[in-house]
DNA sequence: AAGTGGTCTAGACCACTTT
DNA sequence: AAGTGGTCTAGACCACTTC
């Protein structure tokens, strides 16, 4: 058969995703009807709903019955925290304080141009950060994010944002994060991880290093985060 | 509207997984096909469909184009590690191999009573193994198992296994993990398991627990396994 | 050739939200 | 009342596997 077959919904999935990706629809906002986006691409309203579908699975977009289909966004209170999976062993719904401690713009690595996918030598802004649940500290972050995409980072703007950083980056950037792969790793807190955590030098630590997608798969952030799991675990579902 | 209303694919699917969990239709075997089942139910195709649509996405059934719909099973080389998260941070494909340890029968303390939901004193199965990739201990398990569903476990019946433990359970016992949360922290190495891994006493090792469900989310398996995570890490993917 | 799941359509009706 | 997504149906045809 034609090598290059694909279901129609595939296609029309590929043409949602273009139309989100150049921001036709954005954030928090809805798209056309199914009925609508049937008519603009000449298929069945079924072809469409397949086509959305997926997109709902992959947390693309969101559908609200009676009411439309909307693009997600990490600006709303029930995606708030969307990719954090530490959480309280007495408390599930507790959620963290954060606090910024630094913000550097730098030269990239050759470690992390590679695995942010940009050349070595450039510029990549570095925030440092730490969250708490109550007045312990449970995460110290390292957030690399490239500078083009970033101009006018600031630890000011950052201090004065009062939600989530991924709302912040989505708001401010237009940098959407849609998924994320983690490798986690435990090791012993050494001397400045034990200060930002404020614990011994020498406690175990979890060591998360996260990759941060885009649309196409494009890489947008590494974070390395150190997790204090004394009275809290990393929380995940496997079917 | 009618309180107890449920989507005609939604009772399908309750139906079809009363079956599977009586045992219709055993692990490895094909169920109905789409039209048979529609037939004896007496609604379309297209609703039995969606039903088989919702258990596939939650791995109870895999489908086959042009062959049929099988009962999933921890017996197929593709679903052999499917809930194991340790992978090499150079050589994703590694599969580790299994010794086993030991094997107990002892009464379940009140913390693993209350977890896989029997009474305190009841009996319980602890398996100790070791996981290795090529000559290296990675992982240190105990797995606790309800005595009642796994009569006549024992150390010898295991080493003679030469698949996955979720195989054997279902195999022997028809035991069916179909899914499992964990509960993930950094630990440091005691004198056990620095032994049982051999490593340095306050290594720092992942400590991952796991507790195993199967119809109706009943648990079945408690599991703490100690990681290594030296050229290894736990891997996730958020969305 | 026959049987299976996979795609696509068109139309009906239901449930929920907004106006 | 009108518009949206959600369910259900019936029928057609496609792609893949087995016989």
């Amino acid at each position: 058969m034609n090598p290059t077959f694909s279901p129609l919904y595939q296609q029309i999935k590929a043409l949602l995703l273009k139309s989100l990706q150049e921001g036709e629809w954005m954030p928090g906002e809805p798209i056309p009807s199914e009925t609508e986006l049937a008519g603009r691409y000449g298929v069945s309203q079924g072809t469409v709903r397949k086509a959305i579908d997926e997109l709902a699975a992959e947390n693309l977009v969101v559908r609200k019955q009676g009411r439309g289909t909307y693009v997600s966004t990490h600006n709303e209170d029930k995606s708030q925290y969307r990719f954090l999976r530490l959480a309280s062993d007495t408390d599930e719904n507790a959620r963290p304080r954060s606090e910024y401690v630094d913000v550097e713009k730098v030269r990239a690595n050759s470690v992390i141009a590679k695995l942010l996918d940009i050349n070595p030598n450039d510029s990549v802004f570095v925030v440092k950060r730490v969250l708490s649940f109550g007045d312990q500290p449970h995460i110290y972050d390292e957030i690399w994010l490239p500078g083009q995409q970033c101009k006018g980072l600031s630890l000011e703007r950052l201090q004065a944002w009062n939600s989530t950083l991924y709302a912040f980056l989505e708001a401010e950037f237009g940098m959407r994060m849609l998924r994320a792969t983690e490798k986690i790793k435990a090791v012993s807190a050494g001397t400045e991880h034990s200060q930002r955590l404020q614990v011994p030098e020498g406690t175990p630590l979890l060591l998360v290093e996260r990759l941060s997608m885009t649309y196409s798969d494009k890489p947008v952030e590494l974070r390395r985060g150190w997790y204090l799991t004394e009275g809290f675990s990393y929380r995940n579902e496997l079917y």
